[in-house]
DNA sequence: TACAATTTAGAGTAAAATAGTCTTAATTAG
DNA sequence: CTAATTAAGACTATTTTACTCTAAATTGTA
């Protein structure tokens, strides 16, 4: 799979936050989404530290949104739930048994670099007002 | 990642056998694109199954084409290597840990379908031709 | 016919990634 | 001061990936 529950969990969360104006907190957001409140705050530590949250410690604090909706792209959000950039299949990983033995170097790295971009790109257009108003979802082709 | 080292070592293998007359073994593939052979040899039995390689069994058996190269879908092949389509997220795995508790009705779910299918169709459209004559793979500029 | 080369089938194993948990410390509203 | 909350990081459990191994079936060729 592309995504994990991560990014599942970061979105849903996200949804209930921009529609709130109190801080949001992990355990209640936990309770609401029926999801592991311990792995959930990490999640949400990750966006925080990308911005895309705000956090308040201490009593009454909790997540709220660090920027608007239309500011957020899709892919900055996966990349701070994941800690890294969704890959179609990351040769990097196989400095040492690459079968061309020169990574990037192969047959079929044109057709894995062009696939990587679309994605890329797809995700990188997308704002998260975008995703929840699904009028204006960009084309992937051409 | 959306792909794993089967799909890669498919392609790899398919670049080869593609380009030569005589049928291919397994241990043979195996050596020249330094992967192992029974690993190997399983993938292909795959891409035999799914009619995309012939199978020759006994002396001087192993693997031919079983179509030409522009009849292939790069979808095709991911599917028989992977042994399913590559999903974006799937839902359907989490029936019991669905914070909606409704598969594909949450408000997520629009941008993960849309998502999806702009990969299914991307794959689909893609033929093997296609990717080893890296003509045809849309341009990076645009 | 015998045999060696090869695919086929399926069980089994090792390593890596995913999906968490748990504990302690830091911060802050009231 | 204290209860509520985030922050950080080590830890564990589960699942997936990436293989391996063995035995059986098939087939060209001597
Ligand atoms: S052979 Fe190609 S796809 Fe495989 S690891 Fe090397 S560069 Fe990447
Ligand atoms: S909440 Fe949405 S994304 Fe998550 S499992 Fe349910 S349908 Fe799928």
């Amino acid at each position: 799979m592309l995504l994990t529950r991560a990014s599942e969990y970061a979105l849903l969360s996200l949804d209930i936050i921009r529609n709130s104006e109190k801080p949001q907190g992990a355990e209640q957001l936990a309770r609401e989404l029926s999801i592991p409140k311990s792995f959930l705050a990490k999640i949400l530590q990750g966006l925080a530290k990308s911005n895309i949250l705000e956090s308040k410690k201490g009593a009454h604090g909790g997540f709220i949104m660090a920027k608007k909706v239309h500011e957020i792209s899709i892919a900055e959000i996966i990349v701070a739930a994941e800690g890294k950039t969704p890959a179609v299949f990351d040769c990097s990983q196989y400095t040492d048994s690459c079968p061309n033995s020169a990574i990037g170097n192969c047959n079929i790295s044109p057709f894995l670099a062009t696939f990587q971009n679309k994605i890329d790109t797809f995700l990188q257009e997308l704002t998260l007002e975008d995703i929840f108003n699904n009028e204006h979802l960009p084309s992937f082709s051409h």
